[in-house]
RNA sequence: GGCCAGGUAGCUCAGUUGGUAGAGCAGCGGACUGAAAAUCCGCGUGUCGGCGGUUCGAUUCCGUCCCUGGCCA
């Protein structure tokens, strides 16, 4: 079934889209849900922009803190959680904002994963130890064979796609096609995007973060999140990492950090202009005079 | 002022025994169905510091000038 519109503020990190999410939310009493994949995961706050305490006071959020760290989370779960939050807001006649910079959680959403069949774990872990030793190159060998139509993906595309081919024995791209799954709900778009400022958006936002003690969060996650945890590839953590454990300079991380940023944000731009419908997409810049009011024209389904 | 080492892509540098040059990083474009802040793919013309000379031909050899770093005065 699909019913009314569910409003989604997205774009680049640190282009200001949770300052804007968290007026209208609180203007029109909405329950905010975070789409990003990297505030699921507890303890690591700063470095993933957390919001505030008061923040959350003000305004309820959803999808914040629900995975530990050393936890695969995916994009499954994350929309069955924004599932169950919408329909929860719908019982109590509330309306709900999707928030965040994460296209594939958004996919996941409003195009939902097809319905995957049991993988048996036990075989699965064997296949997996087995994979990691193989190169790029060799796991796009095998997907020729297996699922040609996957093989130009990447290797974590590529694993998935060898698991599924081999512990089901389909191919994925099939699955894909005869295991889809309806969508819920439609969708319409704010894009928040400074253009060129965004590169100073950044800078300001990682120096914010580091002031605000990033490298000492770094160092309390390190004395017990094993390395290999999935929460720790945000972008930064790495780098930060080597300079608390190398005691390198943190100078030196600070430029890096600041690169990883802008090269995901550069992602996010390619995502968000060739994934997402067109014609349900608002742009807006975040630093115009008129900004909020035409947020809030956006809210109410005016011409923006 | 003298001697030495350099001046090649936005950055760090390689290279051409004379036939006008290529890596890494950065940057740009793209892909994306349970790891997505992840994982991948594609894209390289730049007065080879300036000016003269030798040469069929100079970024490469010679001269000279300029700039940077080091050493000596």
């Amino acid at each position: 079934m699909v019913d009314a519109d569910i409003r989604v503020i997205t774009g680049p990190t640190a282009a200001g889209k949770s300052a804007i999410a968290l007026d209208l939310a609180e203007r029109y009493g909405a329950v905010l849900i975070s789409a990003d994949s990297r505030q699921v995961y507890r303890r690591f706050d700063i470095g993933t922009a957390k919001p505030t305490a008061e923040e959350r006071r003000r305004v309820p959020h959803v999808g914040i803190d629900i995975a530990e760290p050393t936890a695969r989370f995916s994009a499954a779960a994350w929309a069955a959680h924004a599932d169950a939050a919408i329909d929860r807001a719908r019982a109590a006649r509330r309306e709900v904002v999707v928030v965040g910079g994460t296209g594939f959680y958004l996919r996941a959403l409003f195009a939902p994963l097809f319905e995957e069949p049991l993988l048996d774990p036990e075989r699965r872990r064997g296949l997996e130890r087995y994979l990691a030793q193989l190169s790029v190159a060799e796991l796009r060998r095998w997907c020729i064979v297996l699922d040609p139509a996957r093989s130009h993906l990447g290797r974590a595309q590529l694993l998935r796609t060898i698991e599924v081919a081999l512990l089901t024995g389909r191919p994925l791209s099939a699955l894909h096609r005869s295991a889809a799954r309806p969508p819920r709900h439609e969708a319409r778009y704010l894009v928040v995007d400074p253009g060129a400022s965004l590169r100073e958006r950044i800078e300001t936002r990682v120096d914010r973060m580091l002031a605000a003690g990033w490298a000492d969060e770094v160092r309390s996650l390190l004395a017990d999140v094993p390395s290999e945890a999935p929460a720790w590839n945000a972008a930064g953590y790495e780098a930060l990492r080597e300079a608390v454990v190398d005691r390198t300079s943190l100078e030196r991380a600070r430029e890096r950090i600041v690169i990883e940023t802008r090269q995901y944000a550069k992602r996010q731009r390619t995502w968000m202009r060739n994934q997402l419908p067109r014609e349900r997409l608002t742009l807006l810049d975040p630093a115009a005079p008129d900004a909020a009011a035409r947020a809030d024209r956006w809210w109410r389904g005016e011409a923006a």
